[in-house]
DNA sequence: CAGTGGTCTAGACCACCTA
DNA sequence: AGGTGGTCTAGACCACTGC
């Protein structure tokens, strides 16, 4: 039995509550000290919830005013890191994937060595991304051999990469990406239905479990003129 | 007298060690419960100092085992908003500036609506950014009017936007930033010294001050080969 | 002025790691 | 078993807002 923690249980009731629009954007949320006392926690609880909600950009806090609901104005905001399964369904997109290549290889030195692998052969996993059956991005995705074997990976044409590693007690945790701007290359072109030398998004992501092991490196390239990626930045 | 908070205070101690490396890369901090004792304040102060850091990408963090500074592999991580200039800075670079144009306008609907304003006029100045005198960037920034007066924009040549702002009291808070990939227009690749249509990163940013009041519309154009953008994402 | 979120304290127990 | 970071409590005072 899975214990799921406090903070969590109470952002999610929040969550829940916009989600419904129980409170519409723009309307203000009981005060930290009220939403203490209705849930039973302590307020240090309850700000450890609103953290991630603001993280998220679902709300908005002033000192001295309140806590607000957020209308969501630019697209979907990325503060944390997430499969491309989840952010398309929390775009309102359906995921769909392509499965074009999946091989086991020893790939190379400077993968490995992100990756902290000396020469153990990895999973190289090729899907074309697709929302709503429209192509949107190129994922090549490297896992070390050793976490996942044959049956498991079978899944992946479909399903969730994260959703499986997480079943096999190395779900992702943190990740570092960057993100750069370049122009299709005449296959990526073919795959993503565009022209040769559009601009594109290409996003490299080295993911890492609750132990800081690496657990996956992903390359993707997605369409410029189908996908802009947000952020809510703090001073 | 400005009161400095008691969590900055001692993170600044601490990014103070790192970078003069009393703590080298990869070595142990001391634990949290010992540097409470050591800097005579509670664990929660503590903790909130190296949340930040951990957002900055200077340490890491594992249950049970430890805090240790990280050693940075990717470039500069931007998991904060920061200036051009602090970000060129950070990145080991000289940033320079060449002011293209600077005049009091009606922006366009839209801009006006980010900006909360109704017929106002607002500042529009174009700037191109330079690290180390090679142009990296086209920024075009919107102010609402009343937050400058004519004196104040005419250091904008080489000074900070956002050091400006600050001792006006509309320091930038926090910021809502997008980018998209994109190809340059004839106008930008000239400005950017590169041939029409090389991909480029443009990014828009709505900049707000403490009291949620937004403060500066900023449009960016990167060049695509010379900028790259770093975040760390939590799960 | 009362009410809000921001900061801070001094504890406690837990989950997890290393030895 | 002892030490770490993660979670949580029950308080307190402060800075700021809006009436």
């Amino acid at each position: 039995m899975a214990r799921i923690k406090l903070h969590e249980q109470v952002r999610r009731r929040i969550e829940r509550l916009i989600a419904d629009q129980a409170i519409k954007p723009g309307a203000q949320i009981p005060a930290e000290t009220d939403l203490a006392g209705e849930f039973n926690v302590s307020r240090t609880t309850i700000r450890n919830a609103l953290n991630v909600l603001e993280q998220e950009g679902k709300i908005e806090r002033t000192r001295g005013r309140g806590t607000v609901v957020r209308q969501p104005r630019l697209g979907q905001l990325l503060g944390r890191l997430l499969s491309f399964t989840e952010e398309m369904k929390l775009r309102g997109l359906t995921p769909s994937n392509r499965l074009i290549e999946m091989t086991q290889t020893v790939p190379s030195t400077p993968i490995r060595t992100l990756l902290r692998l000396d020469s153990e052969s990895v999973w190289r996993i090729r899907r074309v991304r697709c929302a709503n059956g429209e192509p949107i991005a190129i994922e090549t995705c490297y896992i070390p051999w050793s976490a996942l074997n044959e049956q498991d990976a079978e899944n992946l044409g479909n399903g969730s990469l994260y959703e499986l590693l997480g079943r096999l007690g190395r779900a992702p945790d943190r990740s570092e990406q960057s993100a750069q701007a370049a122009s299709a290359t005449p296959e990526e072109a073919a795959l993503l239905n565009i022209e040769s030398n559009r601009p594109v998004l290409r996003f490299e992501r080295l993911s890492f479990d609750a132990n800081g092991e690496p657990i996956e490196f992903v390359t993707s390239t997605y369409r410029g003129d189908k996908y802009s990626f947000h952020v809510l930045l703090k001073r």
